[in-house]
RNA sequence: GCCGGAGUGGCGGAAUUGGCAGACGCGCAGGAUUCAAAAUCCUGUCAGGAUCACUCCUGGUGUGGGUUCGAUUCCCACCUCCGGCACCA
């Protein structure tokens, strides 16, 4: 019997691939390269975990390899490359806990996940396969880690620069400094007295300042620079966390332990220099519409105004607060201030003291999640201080709240209870007044009302509408003196140093003499040091010094300071997950090359714009929306420095970008509410019942997880039926943008399908049945061409379940005609190649080609054979199907009405009626309406 | 709470973006083949009703309203589910 064997063809066809290096792709000036249109399609890398891959993983593989495979059909040079992002915690923690060393146990790994992405027959060059964990990648994640440590921000340019020229700039007199230490430019001094507010006091020339001074001032410029923030720290995993790793609950997300709010020193990246550019240049990308939206509601701009509250009894101290309502300024009626704001010590009374510093303790040690999840009841303190309200010099009282926080705007706030939803609870809960300055549309309630209204009872601005009030009042602040328009993000910048072992070493050395310096380039890599114990230091005191794991490599620690040669110890953190991710895209164009991170020859050719692509990059990036934020994020911000720096060609990483759907599935539980796995489920008859017990289920769609027993293992299913079956189905489900419930009873017929299109062109026992002699059928050779169109349109639009349906529409119709030419046979393979690639090249093979399908022309179609002449026509009534006709395409109006009122049915509904009104869509229907 | 997305047969889904609702597949039912089964092939399958029958009528795309000759598609209000953010001043 020689039917369909998947298991034989597939493990033949993925051998003839890799042994003739059919999906090798040169770069331009390489051996074999022909000039022509290229398509960059970029898959988001796994990360190589223990359990291998899911059954989401290839959805989105299998998309891409699609569009791929069409692609270079239709003659593009295509680049489709695919990697491994292997640092990280999971892999470490999995370490630690077996005792293992990361590097085999990420060996392991790979090797696993690579096996499995093998056998699914994706079209990767695998030539360019990289791990974010091999030397020679981690190498130029420190050298761009280097750039952003020897660039600045110009707020001027609004772009990076190298930070040799700030030093020029400041040392030439371009450049001030405040007593702060921020950048004064002496351009824009004309105005700045009339902004200066507070207690600012003029500017210092660079000269000026010591030379300790001197080099605070560049470092606190860097684009990666190191200061004490409050971080969350996992003492039990001797690391801080990402807000993303700490679960609502205030706990770690991995291993499920204790996360305390503590301030640390810590590597930071300047991402919010770029709020705006990551903001504006979100316009030029085409990415779905709702990622946009989670970017920008990331980043979170805000407009408003910085206005300054004079304190009473406290001459010079003045408490500043942001708010985006200027024109509620009347109504302020108390103010609060973030428990660790400065201002908290200094203003607070003898009497309250005890209270007050008794409140600032417990907020401190509370998680942020903590204080959010506490979020219903507010709680506070009144400091026992007035502060001065500017507009009105109304004394109003100082309250502590760890409703405001420290990390957004001036960490201080003006209360307007009947206007802020916030302030309005906080006030009923302490019994301060509400004050109404907001007239709000008739009918609508003005306490806690928030939208825009007529001003009232704010003095001479009385009667101004919301807007117009905010530019005033702005505009006023800034004249007396009091305040200024500012503009604010949610943006945070980026965390980027964890206490472990298993991440990129920083490429930094600490010199006594000479503090952060960099490691000189021609001494990368910088290599993580083999280590017997990499475990971190861990705790259970929240307050337990961090000691990161590379602090007990002493060799390799001690160094020399390459500036002043002294010696000098190294950096002990490690980057965080997120780093190999942010520039992966780049390297894939030129891994090889060990002079650069990629030639900058290549990196245009591949990146370069295009019709499809107007704002260049990668031209399809697709994966989960899971990444919508932070991924897309960094690699943005990382991407847009090596812009500024001249280093990258495009302003935009990933010109497109599509996010597939999750792919969930059935999990059945008893009546005890206990999960019971597939093997156990008896599907057989109404609903479904436990196989032993004979219990009847309840059935529900949740997201695979081992917990819920629901798990699809890849592996079975590709053994039981082939990766062609496998990667049909995955299309065949529905949309690939929306999340599907995985259903195994839906397997089989895909495979039946494919079983359908073997019998069809090579036959049992190799007798082709359906084969017969020219000239076969006509209305083939119609649908033929019809489904070239449909499948060609539907995979340049990502619709890959209607254009399996009409394939399956062509086969249907073989079936049933009972007659194909070989011509025919080859064309119909063609189409089906990109979806099912293993079963197209055997049959192509069988039907007498020694070559592969894979650089073949896509098969042309006739336009003019499609058009059909004469067509039926729906006939509707007063808007309800009465019958149809028949009549040419082209048919004018009178005449398809005529006919239309000769058929039986319409006759008898318009019979005895006036007709009012006719419709015809030409070629598609007529309307009559009657009365 | 705010911001997104989605609700169509027993199930997954389709519908040229205002024009025949349910393509295609699963499941189910019937038939052919077979000693029998599997596999395969063919037919039917939204619900209710009329008819010997070709067919025809009525209702129907989460709920309630609206616009239109005509609404799964557009507008208003609501319900449910999924995803994101969450005291951002």
């Amino acid at each position: 019997m020689a039917g369909y064997d998947a298991a034989a063809i597939e493990k033949k066809w993925q051998d003839t691939w890799e042994a003739n290096g059919t999906f090798v792709q040169p770069n331009p000036g390489e051996d074999g390269f022909v000039d022509r249109p290229k398509l960059y399609v970029l898959d988001m890398f796994p990360y190589p975990s223990g359990t291998g891959l899911h059954v989401g993983h290839p959805e989105g593989y299998t998309a891409t390899d699609i569009v791929v495979r069409y692609a270079r059909m239709k003659g593009f040079n295509v680049l489709h490359p695919i990697g491994y992002d292997a640092f990280g915690l999971p892999a470490e923690q999995y370490a630690v806990e077996h005792g293992v060393h990361p590097r085999e146990t990420t060996a392991g790994n790979i090797a696993n996940i690579e096996r499995q992405i093998k056998m699914f027959g994706f079209s990767y060059d695998w030539s360019r396969r990289i791990a974010t964990t091999d030397v020679d990648y981690y190498r130029w994640t420190q050298w761009i880690f280097l750039q952003l440590f020897d660039s600045w921000f110009d707020p001027q340019v609004r772009a990076a620069r190298p930070i040799e020229e700030l030093i020029h700039d400041l040392e030439a007199g371009r450049i001030h400094v405040d007593s702060s230490g921020d950048l004064v430019y002496p351009t824009s001094a004309e105005r700045w007295p009339a902004m200066i507010v507070g207690h600012r006091d003029g500017t210092l020339t660079f000269g000026e300042l010591s030379h300790d001074q001197q080099r605070a001032v560049i470092d606190g410029q860097r684009l990666a620079y190191m200061d004490d923030v409050p971080v969350n720290w996992c003492p039990k995993l001797g690391t801080v966390l990402a807000n993303e790793e700490v679960t609502n609950d205030g706990r770690s997300d991995r291993g499920d332990f204790p996360v305390y709010r503590r301030a640390m020193r810590q590597w930071m990246l300047r991402i919010t220099a770029y709020a705006d550019r990551l903001l504006e240049d979100i316009e030029t990308v085409n990415w779905p519409e709702p990622i946009k939206i989670m970017q920008r509601n990331w980043i979170g701009r805000s407009q408003g105004a910085e206005v300054d509250f004079a304190i009473d009894g406290h001459e010079g101290e003045i408490i500043r607060v942001y708010t985006t309502r200027p024109d509620t300024l009347f109504g302020a009626t108390y103010m609060v201030l973030a428990p660790e704001h400065p201002l908290v010590d200094v203003i607070t009374t003898a009497d309250r003291r005890p209270a007050v510093q008794a409140y600032v303790q417990t907020a401190a040690h509370k998680s942020e999640m903590e204080r959010t999840a506490e979020a219903k009841v507010k709680t506070g303190q009144w400091t026992g201080a007035y502060a001065i309200n500017p507009v009105n010099d109304k004394k109003i009282p100082v309250w502590v709240a760890d409703y405001v926080m420290m990390g957004y705007g001036t960490g201080a706030i003006m209360a307007v209870p009947a206007h802020d939803t916030r302030d309005l609870e906080f006030a009923e809960q302490f019994h301060l007044p509400i004050v109404q300055v907001v007239e709000p549309p008739e009918g609508v309630d003005w306490r806690g009302y928030v939208g825009d209204g007529i001003a009232i009872s704010s003095g001479r601005f009385d009667g101004l509408a919301t807007e117009e009030f905010k530019a005033k009042i702005t505009e006023w602040l800034e004249e007396q003196g009091l305040g200024k328009g500012a503009v604010n993000y949610k943006l945070r910048d980026w965390l980027f140093s964890r206490q472990r072992y298993w991440g990129e070493p920083f490429p930094i050395i600490h010199c006594p003499q000479c503090g952060l310096v960099g490691v000189p380039e021609d001494q990368l890599p910088l290599e993580l040091p083999e280590m017997e114990d990499f475990r971190p230091a861990i705790s259970d005191d929240p307050d337990a010094p961090p000691a990161p794991p590379l602090g007990k490599a002493t060799d390799w620690l001690a160094t020399t300071c390459p500036t002043c040669g002294g010696p000098a110890t190294r950096e002990l953190n490690a980057m965080p997950q997120w780093a190999g991710s942010c520039w992966y895209y780049l390297r894939y164009l030129d891994p090889g090359n060990s002079q650069r991170f990629c030639d900058s020859d290549v990196e245009r050719y591949w990146m370069a714009p295009s019709d499809a692509n107007p704002s260049g990059g990668v031209d399809l990036y697709v994966g989960g929306a899971e990444h919508a934020v932070l991924h897309l994020l960094y690699a943005r911000f990382w991407h847009k420095v090596l812009f500024d720096l001249g280093h990258a060609s495009t302003v935009e990483p990933f010109g497109k970008l599509f996010n597939q759907g999750m792919i969930r599935s059935f999990a059945y539980r008893d009546q005890r509410g206990v999960y019971v796995g597939y093997d156990d489920v008896d599907l057989t008859g109404d609903s479904p019942r436990h196989r032993e017990t004979g219990e009847t289920l309840s059935e529900s769609v949740e997201k695979m997880s081992k917990s819920l027993k629901n798990v699809v293992n890849p592996d079975t299913v590709i053994a039981e039926y082939g990766a062609d079956t496998f990667r049909l189905y995955e299309m065949f489900m529905g949309p690939l943008e929306v999340s599907k419930p995985w259903n195994i009873q839906d397997v089989p017929g895909v495979h039946r399908f494919l079983q359908r299109i073997w019998r069809m062109t090579v036959g049992d026992d190799d007798v082709a049945l359906l084969i017969t002699d020219p000239p076969g059928c006509a209305e083939i050779e119609v649908l033929l061409h019809k489904t070239i169109k449909k499948v060609g349109q539907d995979i340049e639009a990502m619709k890959f379940n209607t254009a399996i349906s009409a394939m399956m529409e062509f086969v249907n119709a073989v079936f049933k005609t009972g007659r194909l030419t070989r011509d025919q046979a080859e064309r119909f393979v063609l189409v089906g190649a990109p979806f099912a690639p293993h079963m197209a090249e055997e049959i192509w093979q069988r039907l007498g080609h020694d070559r592969t399908l894979a650089y073949e022309s896509w098969p042309a179609y006739d336009e003019s054979l499609l058009v059909e002449d004469t067509v039926e026509w729906p006939v509707q009534v007063n808007g309800k199907v009465r019958g149809r006709i028949t009549a040419p395409a082209g048919a004018t109006d009178e005449d398809v009405v005529a006919v239309a009122l000769t058929n039986p049915n319409v006759a008898a509904a318009v019979e005895g009626k006036a007709i009012v009104k006719t419709i015809v869509v030409p070629g598609r229907l007529v309307s009559i309406v009657v009365k």
